[in-house]
DNA sequence: GTCTATAGCTAGATAGAC
DNA sequence: GTCTATCTAGCTATAGAC
């Protein structure tokens, strides 16, 4: 292996196909064929580099993990609510948001996930990468004064779960909830302020 | 046609027997084999009252939404406070909780809902029933003063929202969080209260 | 490393006897 | 109405040429 570099390349590559074919078909209706057609190469080639589907779409999942932790829920640690406020924004996803179709894909997943032991492990690392990124914010807050003296980590798991939750029946449904969803976390969000005047 | 009630316990029945294979198999590994195993006769005798395996799924969805609406969410008037611990108490499911599940079939179906016309829907229909009956649980107890004077909508939504999540969160990914959303929609409850000493 | 071709399987749905 | 048998399509994964 002259240069384990491009097998990663290959490998990434691969888990951008299966997030496209993901986003445009879901879960269910997902099939190697519909994978190769956002790859550069042939179906036969993904299993070069991949064992089995499953293995593709952990690839996938990582990806996303990578994604979500190191570009979105970074903590501004200066400014908590702004910070709070911020991750609420990309969580709570509207359908025109442009990463829309990738987490009802991941909800997909996620709801498969007590039947496939392959992708339970990489949805797991994903969901907590946001808990811990939401609880440090939260507790952050906390630490600074600007939020009361709330739970961090039971204040981060309800507001994961609402905005999870939020996908399904704002995205993937399009039930008519969007603003009320907006009201419902702001509202929560007010909620969590030391001083509800600031 | 003599008896059109022997038809609608038949598809009764089938629902029945959807809602048994999907708990056990989920969504994606779904089959008419897997649903004849539950049901009273053969895979082909499926195909005498439903022209499809999605006609089957939609009787499912029907069927657990009049479950849902008539008999897990009726709003007692006299307590709101009570109702909507109640209604809490039941929608975030623990994963031993026997409609668990069910909860996640009914996830996987919402997540696959973009891509799926027939199940589109009666999703709709399931997911408007429970917020409805959370939003008049909560408007009344705005009424009666129990409750501060929230945006009950607004409020139902994003407990709705929260509590479908927290399945994905809890129960697929049996992640050790089921304490901490209990405490976060606890928390959620006691500060709708117009008298915090309640 | 990447391809075409295809093996091997399983799914949803139907035919036709009873 | 319900059955057994089966058709057809589409899937994952592999074989073997290049």
């Amino acid at each position: 292996m002259a240069s384990p570099d491009m097998d990663a390349d290959a490998r990434e590559s691969v888990a951008v196909a299966v997030q496209r074919a993901l986003a445009e078909h879901g879960y269910e209706r997902l099939t190697t064929a519909k994978i190769a057609e956002e790859y550069e190469n042939s179906e036969a080639g993904l299993y070069y580099y991949f064992d089995s589907k499953d293995e593709m779409i952990a690839a996938f999942l990582e990806h996303a993990a990578r994604y979500l932790s190191e570009d979105l829920l970074r903590v501004d640690t200066g400014d908590p609510e702004r910070a709070l406020r911020d991750a609420c924004e990309f969580l709570f996803r509207t359908p025109e948001h442009e990463y829309a179709g990738i987490a009802v894909g991941i909800m997909e997943l996620l709801s498969h996930a007590p039947y496939n032991e392959t992708l339970r492990e990489p949805l797991l690392d994903l969901e907590t990468a946001c808990l811990d990124a939401l609880t440090d914010i939260v507790a952050e807050g906390v630490e600074q004064g600007v939020f009361r003296e709330v739970d961090p980590r039971a204040t981060a798991a309800f507001l994961l779960a609402a905005a999870d939750g939020s996908t399904g029946i704002a995205v993937a449904l399009e039930m008519d909830v969007v603003d009320d969803l907006q009201r419902g976390w702001t509202a929560y969000v007010d909620g969590l302020l030391a001083d509800p005047s600031g």
